[in-house]
DNA sequence: AATGAATGAGTTTTCATTCAT
DNA sequence: CATGAATGAAAACTCATTCAT
């Protein structure tokens, strides 16, 4: 399973095609987090798959198909496992801080994915929403549940995700350390009207780590 | 003073050079904001200055200098002006969210620059240290005034920026109204540690309109 | 016989092999139509066809072949059908100008195969002959019979070949109705010496409609 | 004025920029005739125009930019001539006749021109009308003087239009010699209703040699 | 026979940058 | 300072053809 990368790694019991198109997705994602979007030219994205340029054009419609690709891959993977790391997690205190503990490491788990995931999350106006949808109902939870003393809006909505992408940068920029997540949960906890004390308490509790691991992907479009 | 710009507005009164430099920081602006800096192209902004594409290079020495500088020149610009407007608030509350608010309504009232300055802010790390720089001092005076109860920290800072910079986003995109910057103004001031009520009160006072205006530009070597 | 395209019905009855190649055949027609040899692209035949790329190679070295072999099974198919339209008939005026109306009517019958045939009367030098040829007779015929004063030789049958053709993109391009044939067939005799009047009546003589039918093709090595 | 070509001969005493383009205009000229319009390459053009692919771009849009381009100058360029050798002329039956002749003998004159002419005038529509307008007054006057005995209808100009590009095609493809001209110009006077003798003996009159000459060319688009 | 992924040379096109005027 | 034609490397994309299955 040695430097297969991550779309590699779910291929690999799939077909021929398959196979190959995943090494050109984890081609482009070390590439558009290495250069950017713009500055990753297909050609390179081949090459480093392995694979004639031509191929490319075979899997893909052209380079904005593989963007949002993979942009949308990324997110799917990430928000699932975030699924399945709070299943069974009720109060929304916990399932707040943990979302955006959770999300920003899984996203530096795999510094190539967090940020190719960034730079989607930039781009693609539409990702946004989808990887923020889950939030709103924790959000409105912890209003039923009476711990958050907020209007939920959608102002809310993006200032929360502003708060987690600028967290996932300053880890990506190693401007911070592994517990960035941590403190943003703080934060925002806080923001939401959870008193100090138990926004620290809540936030900072222990978390057994967990890594980004990719089902293989169903051939999209 | 029709449609000549910011930057051409400011250096209406210098000398034929400056000007066709401000022309071209201008033009530059308009294109960075639209279609980002990688996909402007020199011979478009030459263009949009009415100019030829050669004099591009009598004024800068590649596309990297003028982008770097139309960003500085924006950032300084904004920043100065936020410092103006504030200047006899004396209270952390209303400086901090003032600054959010004004930051927000700046860099919206002219769309091209506000788009220039968020893709800036992304693009170039250094901008926000000289953007957020100011911020620390306000944050610091809070929690001397006894208003902010929160430790401060470069996760504080780089937390509260992003929140700041995803209400410009939102505004931006035209995702919210005239009122966001009230809002995470509010948010963030409850972030802080300010009681509900009074960062409700605070955030949502009254402003009085101000809108961006420039000074000349010293020509930068 | 719904929509199974010409070469496809004639095949319908043979090995399915035959009628994978006629249907390559029918796409390639179609396309070479719309978009001429050059821009047409085998992977688009293959497509158009419904048979996977590779396919294409196993019927056809190559694309050229497949050009020139469409080309001939269309002239083949055309000049059989106007010896059967014209069979019996013998006075050279009668045959002269059926031979344009006919021409013209048939390859207007099937619009893509007049177009093709059309460019590859252009492309392909030798076709031209191949359909040419039995002119030369029906014009010596004439002149044996007396009624064509003029002398035969090949820039006059180049001439009455191109007034063809002329006629013929008239129509296809829509420029003229259902009687461009008979037009240029009146024209025709007139430049072969017979006299206005006679040329009128012979070359606008009501003629019965036929319409393309196409025998099954060989296949071909 | 050796190897110049028709263009640049032209252009010789305007700007450099307009000798690049004439040069790239002369370079298009002769691939297109040898190669056909869709196999000429841009980046072939440029090299034997001895400029950089990119030069190309400076001066045209795009390859059809240039094939129009090169068609409707050579088309000016030739009915003007065939104006200027047609001055002074009043019977019909010889403005008829040397129309043809001398259109073929001019295109025939510099033969990538005339295959460029050619090709033009099958691929670009438009052409024909704008090469074959002025021919309808002549065939008009003919009626006029009782020369000719027919009914000008576009079917007639068509094909009148097409004789001459049989003509032009025969003699471009080495199938007939310098008298092609004179042969079509003959069928056509019999055509158009003038005895057989009087078409023969105003067909085939000796006309002096002209060649074709160009004058500097405006820049288009 | 049929498949369709893979190839790679070739095409069009863009663009930052230079330079003679 | 200003010009704008010229550059050429590099980008995106196409397509006839091959080949293992």
């Amino acid at each position: 399973m040695i430097n297969r990368g991550l779309f590699g790694g779910g291929a690999a019991h799939l077909g021929k095609s398959a196979r190959t198109r995943a090494r050109l997705m984890d081609a482009a994602v070390r590439l558009f987090a290495r250069d950017g979007f713009e500055a990753a030219s297909v050609n390179e994205i081949a090459r480093l798959a392995d694979v004639a340029n031509g191929t490319f054009y075979v899997h893909f419609r052209d380079k904005d198909a593989i963007g949002s690709e993979v942009a949308l891959a990324i997110a799917r993977n990430v928000t699932r496992q975030l699924d399945e790391a709070m299943a069974g997690v009720d109060d929304a205190v916990d399932r707040t801080s943990m979302a955006t503990r959770r999300f920003i490491d899984l996203a530096c788990s795999e510094p190539d994915w967090g940020h190719a995931l960034l730079r989607a999350l930039w781009t693609f106006r539409g990702l946004r929403e989808s990887v923020v949808g889950p939030l709103r109902s924790d959000l409105q939870r912890g209003v039923d549940q009476g711990v958050f003393d907020v209007e939920i809006d959608d102002m809310l909505i993006d200032t929360f995700a502003s708060m987690v992408m600028g967290g996932l940068f300053a880890r990506l920029a190693g401007d911070s350390g592994a517990d960035a997540g941590a403190r943003v949960a703080e934060l925002q906890l806080r923001m939401l009207g959870v008193p100090a004390e138990r926004a620290r308490a809540a936030a900072w509790r222990t978390l057994e780590p967990v890594a980004l691991r990719l089902a293989p992907l169903p051939p999209t479009g």
